[in-house]
DNA sequence: GTACAAAGTTAGACAAGACTAATAAAATTA
DNA sequence: TAATTTTATTAGTCTTGTCTAACTTTGTAC
């Protein structure tokens, strides 16, 4: 079994993961707030225990083992963002903080009862993808919104970096997923968006917040 | 804030106070499974933080903050058994090791939103209270069941010293809290007890059961 | 290709929370 | 009350996970 700070770490390496599936020490450390010589001899220990590829001064990899231990507490943590706003009322910019804590809780029945009662989701609150029992992920293939031009029209998929304050501003505006948008222009200057959807005949993005939402085409 | 192991030191330390509201470093160290002299120095660390009255020798007592603060871990515990059990479809056997996890989790939120979809219940699926918000815990006067003499007609109302084992006995013979039951007999020599209630005609509990259950006389 | 900056490692310290061995105080029993 | 047992404390060690300071390696720029 692995430690909650394990856990952390193993989660972070997960999400760092490049296409080579490869880390830098220095990311990983910015991303766990945690100095560069604690990750460090922390690597060496998960290297002993077979969940980290570690070799000095080369980048960080996760070991199949990692992967899947990673995750599960990934699939945890999306499990428990999803029961906390389907079963128990609480908003899509309120469940991160909670599910930060409820993915370390060891019972697999726990987190076997949320999938059941929530019919076996596919993807979180946010659009992201719950890995399955195995730890296989299947990501759908997504477009960023910024990079949509006039005249598209797509549904919002997905919402990356989910910050409280970015989802707390899709609220305000009453943008949330499955909505279905039209982009009336794209300002070349700054590539801010006028897009229309349901009730808001105009309302415009800033490149800020279009390049934080994936879309689907239709 | 108070650690988790800070936590569990205070929950033990309420849950064994007695009468006189005092604690033997001996008996904590056994609840905890953990050495008298790791206990002793962390009654020190937790008198420092005004959570424990400690003198040399003398039995622990848990100050006014120190029982609040471990009033609210143990309400945290028995609303989520109460969640687990209403909720979730958990059987009463199967929610202590899941609370004992939850209970650590920091989100006044997350409890309250659990007290209000269980709607304000005063107890927990074992028959014990859950204390309020400030901590107030209101016990209601019980007896014993090995108490009880032939002819009492009782209704079961708690459980104590609940153990799976315990509660998987009495799910096996339909034993559940407000059930209503005559006591046929009592053994002189052993103790145990004949009863009788809804659809069991005749069933006998021994010593160690009927002192586990605690009744309302009617 | 040398110099410098950025990234990574080594060495050593520290806090939390656990332990064992030895000692001291309190309680019990003869 | 003296002897013994039980309870509690002190002293010192260990592990986990963190840090800072100093050093090394790698990559980049001139």
């Amino acid at each position: 079994m692995n430690s909650l700070t394990e856990e952390n770490y193993l989660k972070a390496l997960f999400i760092l993961s490049n296409d080579r599936g490869e880390v830098n020490v220095n990311e990983l450390s910015k991303q766990l707030q945690i100095k560069m010589p604690t990750v460090t001899s922390m690597m060496k220990k998960l290297s002993l225990k077979k969940l980290v590829y570690y070799e000095s001064y080369k980048p960080l990899r996760l070991t199949e083992k990692g992967k899947k231990d990673a995750a599960t507490i990934i699939r945890k943590h999306r499990l428990t963002e999803m029961f906390l706003v389907e079963k128990m009322g609480f908003g899509w910019e309120d469940v991160h903080e909670i599910a930060e804590q409820v993915e370390h809780i060891q019972s697999p029945d726990f987190f076997e009862k949320m999938d059941e009662l929530l019919d076996y989701p596919k993807l979180d609150p946010h659009g992201s993808p719950i890995p399955d029992k195995n730890g296989k992920i299947v990501w759908k293939e997504y477009s960023k919104l910024n990079e949509c031009k006039a005249g598209d029209i797509i549904k919002l998929a997905a919402v990356i970096h989910t910050s409280s304050e970015f989802l707390k501003f899709l609220n305000s505006r009453e943008l949330s997923l499955g909505l279905k948008v039209k982009i009336k222009s794209v300002e070349p200057f700054d590539n801010s968006m006028v897009v229309t959807y349901s009730n808001h005949p105009s309302e415009t993005l800033s490149h800020t917040v279009s390049e934080r939402l994936l879309v689907e085409k239709i």
